[in-house]
DNA sequence: TCTGGGGTCCTGGTACTG
DNA sequence: TCTGCAGTACCAGGACCC
């Protein structure tokens, strides 16, 4: 669901567009988690749907009967149900979507091996050399959104251009169910008619920065010297801008995409003071970034920690190594040592995140040995409980820290013999672990 | 209005090194 | 030995994307 929506500007000339060096395909699904999930509800077909979380949760997804009210995505949840308080709202189901993009890029992949995907529900495909077997880009274009319509009961739009920047923009112009073509000879006229917001890379600083500058339209970017973009905005910045103001966008449809950085965060249902629970969560995501590490085969060198205070103030922290890991209780040391050194006493917590960065191989990254200690065998321990969490499922093997906490938030039935003696905790508190 | 979670990339400051 | 300089790495923060 993209966060910024424009008017597409009124094509030019009769007939069906050239589509003729238009190699790029740009296919984002129509409100695809709200699609996806009334799957499985029709009778909510037509009706206003937001798919999101609870308590200070944002709207994933929203159907378009409830973005006629305003509602859009990252809206904080509140907002939407005053927006729109007939609608229905849905929790997410990430498997779900997971199953349904995977049949997607299978569909994606029947086309073209260069499939770029960009998140569960949009890819880049570059059609260059499918062209001769299966028809002009647009015509292939139509039959992924046949194909995707047949198979998974959901649309998508699709934008055809001759290079990323103006595919992707012309697939949010052709939303929903819609196939919009931008001849490479129109493609200057096209972006040029857009204001600077439609730019890739151009949020709202940037449009402040811009409009500062009194820029309002790509074309004004377009006729604004690269050395005064520069200045304003940055040399990669402006740089960039000026060359997408002309239509100039270099990058190709890239189908390995690697991660430089792998983490995990959470935002507590209610503000945390207590260090010992800060240190607990700290503890969870840096065993979920290891055991995700492990499972991709990468090893990190930098660890990160991020942590948001109660006035949504955020800093980030963060430690190189001298080697790089994939050990959990390596992982959290360090960001259990980079909290311990921001010096909070009892300062409100709103989310803690951790984060690994410095990715490589673990395969072709060696790992030293330390000579002043024996090897403490918890890399063997790590593989252990990832051979167990495969069998048994997530979490069946955790710290005995965590076990603790699991059993205070879902004491087994009649009670624990640990548990009943504590007493249970409130509902909220219940939340702040979540 | 009250802001999730997973990421990428850029910028500016500082420390280190040759 | 000290200083200046350039290149590089690291760190922190911020903007942006879906």
């Amino acid at each position: 669901m993209s966060r910024r929506q424009f008017s597409p500007p009124p094509r030019t000339g009769d007939g069906p567009p050239d589509d003729t060096g238009c190699t790029v395909l740009h296919v984002d699904m129509d409100a695809f988690y709200a699609s996806a999930s009334l799957l499985s509800r029709p009778e909510l077909v037509g009706t206003p749907v937001i798919i999101g979380g609870g308590g200070r949760g944002v709207v994933l997804s929203a159907t378009y009967e409830a973005r006629a009210f305003g509602v859009t995505s990252a809206m904080p949840m509140g907002r939407a149900r005053r927006l729109c308080p007939q609608a229905t709202v849905i929790a997410p189901d990430h498997d779900l979507y997971s199953r349904i993009s995977a049949a997607v890029m299978e569909t994606f992949a029947d086309v073209t091996p260069s499939v770029e995907p960009l998140s569960l529900d949009e890819a880049f495909l570059d059609v260059a050399g499918a062209v001769r077997l299966m028809g002009s880009p647009a015509t292939i274009a139509g039959r992924i959104r046949d194909t995707v319509a047949d198979e998974q009961g959901i649309t998508c739009s699709v934008g055809v251009a001759g290079t990323k920047f103006v595919a992707k923009l012309a697939s949010s112009l052709a939303k929903p169910d819609g196939l919009l073509v931008v001849p490479v000879a129109e493609t200057v006229t096209f972006v040029q008619q857009l204001p600077v917001g439609a730019l890739w890379g151009v949020g709202d600083k940037t449009e402040e920065a811009l409009s500062r500058l009194g820029l309002r339209t790509v074309a004004d970017i377009a006729h604004t010297p690269r050395e005064t973009l520069v200045r304003g905005l940055g040399e990669a910045t402006g740089a960039h801008l000026h060359d997408l103001a002309w239509g100039r966008d270099p990058r190709r449809v890239e189908p390995v995409r690697r991660e430089r950085s792998i983490g995990h965060e959470q935002t507590y249902g209610h503000d945390v003071d207590d260090p010992v629970v800060v240190h607990r969560t700290l503890l969870r995501l840096s065993d979920r970034a290891a055991a995700r590490l492990r499972s991709h085969g990468l090893v990190g060198r930098t660890v990160s920690i991020k942590v948001r205070f109660a006035d949504f103030t955020t800093i980030t922290r963060s430690r190189s190594l001298g080697e790089a890991t994939d050990i959990s209780r390596d992982i959290h040391a360090v960001a259990r040592d980079l909290y311990d050194a921001l010096g909070l006493q009892r300062a409100r917590v709103r989310l803690v995140g951790v984060r690994v960065e410095q990715l490589s191989d673990a395969s072709s990254t060696p790992v030293q040995v330390r000579l002043d200690e024996p090897d403490h065998g918890w890399r063997e321990a790590d593989r252990a409980i990832d051979r167990a969490s495969a069998r048994f499922g997530a979490g069946s093997v955790r710290p005995a820290s965590l076990i603790a906490e699991q059993d205070r938030r879902s004491p087994p039935p009649g009670g624990g013999p640990g548990t009943a003696s504590r007493g249970r905790p409130t509902e909220g508190r219940d939340r702040d672990l979540d």
